[in-house]
DNA sequence: CCTACCGATCGGTAGG
DNA sequence: CCTACCGATCGGTAGG
């Protein structure tokens, strides 16, 4: 069991500590259950401040230990972000795809599916929240998992949209990347305390809604 | 004339060389036109890269000169940044406001309006382009100045959505904060080939058009 | 997990 | 406009 819960194993040298000394019914800390809190960590950091922003310093003072201790942990912060990226967007998935499933009308899965990525978008429980488009700041060389990754999780979208009665007018391509762009960049316009989000998802549904003639 | 035809005068102390040694005629480029290349090169990467990750050698590089040589003309980076977002966001809103004035209606303006931004987020003539919604990695003390010049400009589009007659289920305040963050992020979901600027303005109105019951 | 350090890079300055 | 440099900070490593 050299694959903890937290890690997929998907990336092969992911740089997680080899064994885990579980600590055996005591107070202790797992070595796992410490890696996870530098996730969550880092998560809400990355989050808050894009890729760039956050230094390995900050990450590991945050973590109460020292730089170099954190590379205990991890294997670089590229690989971390991307490992992060990755939960992220699974955990995303998982959610959005829990709540369409009790809906009838493709309308209702849509709703549904804009106000449940709000949630996880605007709320700060680090590890689901950050879609982080913001890939400006991040190295060439990850970028390219991490779009794979992001296309992925959209497949959920273009299947609620395929099945959405438009009028033949409006291309589901651009009216999957324009509605995207606004929930998964939510972060950045909502503005707290006018409108909640169960508000603002009915108002962005309302825009989108279009019956075919 | 202390203030050229580029500088608006309105930052206090805004840097540029004291004195426009213009060069009467001959084929030398004058203090001040060197000035305006430089903000060009560092409007350009800007965009491309956000704020932090373009670094003042990078700016001084690509003028031919070294990163201390660069101080002679700029006395910041973040003064550098203020001044360009100012002068983008002066000659978009100049643009945006030369384009609506010969439409008739409401949704005419509307859309004359998005095809326009459009041209401008997606038009690498640099000084123009950079609406920069990326105030993530801008220091604090800028963000303020950025944040109220973006208000002034988006004041524009307040006035087109106010004339236009949706439904009174549409909250026009959020309504206009989605199609603002559509427009103004163009240049990280637009993909080059499919679909041309004029078609993708035409989709995004053909998804916000609702007329009032 | 720590100390101590590496080479690279950053924004910016002095003095010409 | 240049050279030469500053102190700060970066991601990462060695050796314990």
């Amino acid at each position: 069991m050299s694959e903890g819960a937290v890690h997929r194993g998907r990336a092969a040298s992911s740089g997680q500590p080899k064994s885990d000394t579980r600590a055996a019914g005591s107070g202790e800390a797992s070595v796992v259950e410490r890696r996870d809190e530098i996730l969550e960590i880092a998560a809400t950091l990355f989050a808050e401040r894009g890729y760039r922003a956050t230094s390995i310093r900050d990450i590991a003072e945050r973590a109460g230990m020292k730089a170099g201790s954190l590379y205990y942990h991890i294997t670089s912060k590229e690989a971390l972000f991307v490992e992060i990226h990755d939960k992220a967007l699974d955990a995303a998935a998982a959610r959005v795809r829990a709540v369409i499933a009790g809906c009838r009308s493709p309308w209702e899965r849509l709703e549904a599916a804009c106000v449940e990525m709000l949630e996880i978008q605007l709320n700060p429980e680090s590890l689901t929240l950050p879609i982080m488009n913001n890939f400006r700041s991040v190295p060439d060389e990850v970028k390219d998992a991490l779009i794979r990754k992001r296309d992925e999780f959209e497949r959920i979208f273009r299947d609620i949209i395929a099945a959405l009665p438009l009028p033949s007018a409006i291309d589901r391509t651009i009216y999957r990347i324009l509605l995207l762009r606004l929930l998964n960049t939510a972060d950045e316009w909502y503005r707290e305390g006018r409108l909640t989000r169960p508000e603002i998802a009915a108002q962005i549904v309302g825009i989108f809604r279009h019956e075919a003639g």
